[in-house]
DNA sequence: TATCTTTGTTGGACCGCGTCTAGAAATGAG
DNA sequence: CTCATTTCTAGACGCGGTCCAACAAAGATA
C-alpha cells in the first residue's frame, strides 16, 4: 500500500508533494469557497501539483474529509488481530473499538468544519463507508468466537459500529467542551453491550 | 412532492412513461449487461423516453434499486406522528420500525439480485443514505419523549436504525428461505431495547 | 560517464452522472 | 381558438474519476 515510510532507501523519482500539502490546500480552498464548489483542479493547483498527481495521493475527493481519521480506522484490523481470545466478544470488540477511538486525540479540522465548508453530506456517505468498512472487520472477528445465532452477531457488529459512529460526531461537534473519544466511544457502548452480551457471551 | 396519484384531473401534458416501466428497464439492462456498464441513457432509451426524462421520475441512477423501498421509508415520518405518546421509547421505535417493515411483503428484486448485477457498493451507499434519513427521523421522534441524555438518544437511534438494516440485509439475502421481514426486524431490536430501556423508558 | 531500472509526474483524452435551459408537445379550461 | 399547465426533449455544461503514453528524476550498475 502507499508506503509513506522513507526508512527505505528511496527508490525512482521522489515526492513532490504530500498528503498532508495536498490535505491543507484542500481544507483551505474549503473554508474559501466550500466544499461543493473546489474543484480537484483547483486543489491540486494550490498545491503545486496536476490534477492527475491528486489522485495518487487520494482515492477521491472526500477523501481529504477523512484523512486524518483513516490511519486509525487502518489500524483495526491489527488491533483485532492482536487482541487474546479469552475476552468475551462484547468486551472485546468494545475494548478494541476505544482503542481505535483513543487513536484520534485532536479532532479532525475537515469534519469539524464540515457544515460551515457545505461538506456535511459529502463527509456523511464518505463515512457511512468507512462505517460499513468497520462493521465486516469487526463481523469477521465475531465469526466463530460466539456460538450465537448469525444475525445476533450481525446485529451486534452493525450496532456497536453505528453507536461508535454516533458518538464520534457527537464528538466533532461538541466545540469547545470536548472531551476524549475514547470515554465517550467507551460510554455509548455500554448499553449495546449489555443488550448483546447475554446473547453472545 | 411526486405525486403518481392520478385521482385528480390530469393537467397538462399526460406522462409518456412511469416509474414502474423505467424501473423494470433498468433492472433487465442489470441484469444483462450489469449495473455498472449499464448507462442512464440507455435505461431511458429501452423506456422508450429521453434521456433527461429518466431524472423527472428518479433523483439517481441508484435510485432504481431502492425504488421498492422507498414508498415504504416514506411512511415512516408519518406512522411516527400517528403514535401514541404513552409507549415508552424503546418500544415505540421498535414498534414503528416493525411497521414499516411489513410494508415490504416481498423482497425487492433489484436489491436481491445486487450482487450478481454488480450493484452490490452502490446499493450500500444509496441504502446507507436511507439508513441517515431513517436515523434521524427516529431521533426527532426521541427528543423530547425521554429525558435521558442526548448521548442515549443519539445511541439508541442509530443502533436500533443500524439493527434494522442490518435484519433487512440478511431478509435480502435469506433466498428461498425467506421469512416476513418485520418478524426479523422485531427478533433483531430485541437486544438493543434491553440495552437501552433501562436508559430510556 | 553512460545506461538501466524504478518510481512519480504530467497532459490529455475519455466516460458517465447529474444539472440546467430553452423550446416544443400534449392536454384541459375558459 | 387561445391560454395555462405540465411534461418531454435536445443539447450543452461542469465535474469526478479512470486511463494511458510520454516524460522526468533519482539510484544502481558497469
Amino acid at each position: 500500500m502507499t508506503d509513506t515510510n522513507p526508512s527505505r532507501t528511496a527508490l525512482g523519482r521522489p515526492r513532490r508533494s504530500s498528503r498532508d500539502t495536498l490535505q491543507d490546500a484542500a481544507c483551505e480552498l474549503f473554508l474559501e469557497v466550500g466544499y461543493e464548489r473546489t474543484t480537484v483542479d483547483e486543489i491540486a493547483r494550490r498545491a503545486g501539483v496536476s490534477r492527475a498527481s491528486f489522485f495518487n495521493y487520494f482515492r477521491a475527493k472526500s477523501d481529504v474529509l477523512w484523512a486524518d481519521v483513516d490511519p486509525a480506522l487502518a489500524e483495526l484490523p491489527r488491533i483485532l488481530e492482536l487482541l487474546t481470545d479469552r475476552l468475551p466478544p462484547t468486551v472485546a470488540v468494545r475494548a478494541v473499538l476505544v482503542e481505535v477511538a483513543a487513536l484520534l486525540p485532536v479532532a479532525p479540522a475537515a469534519l469539524v468544519e464540515r457544515a460551515t465548508t457545505g461538506a456535511a453530506a459529502e463527509a456523511a456517505v464518505a463515512g457511512l463507508d468507512r462505517m460499513l468498512m468497520v462493521r465486516v472487520a469487526l463481523r469477521r472477528y465475531l465469526s466463530g468466537r460466539s456460538t450465537a445465532p448469525a444475525e445476533a452477531l450481525d446485529g451486534f457488529a452493525a450496532a456497536a459500529t453505528a453507536v461508535a459512529a454516533s458518538a464520534g460526531v457527537a464528538w466533532l461537534d461538541a466545540g469547545s467542551a470536548r472531551q476524549p473519544l475514547a470515554d465517550a466511544v467507551d460510554a455509548a457502548l455500554a448499553p449495546v453491550c449489555a443488550g448483546y452480551a447475554p446473547l453472545l457471551d
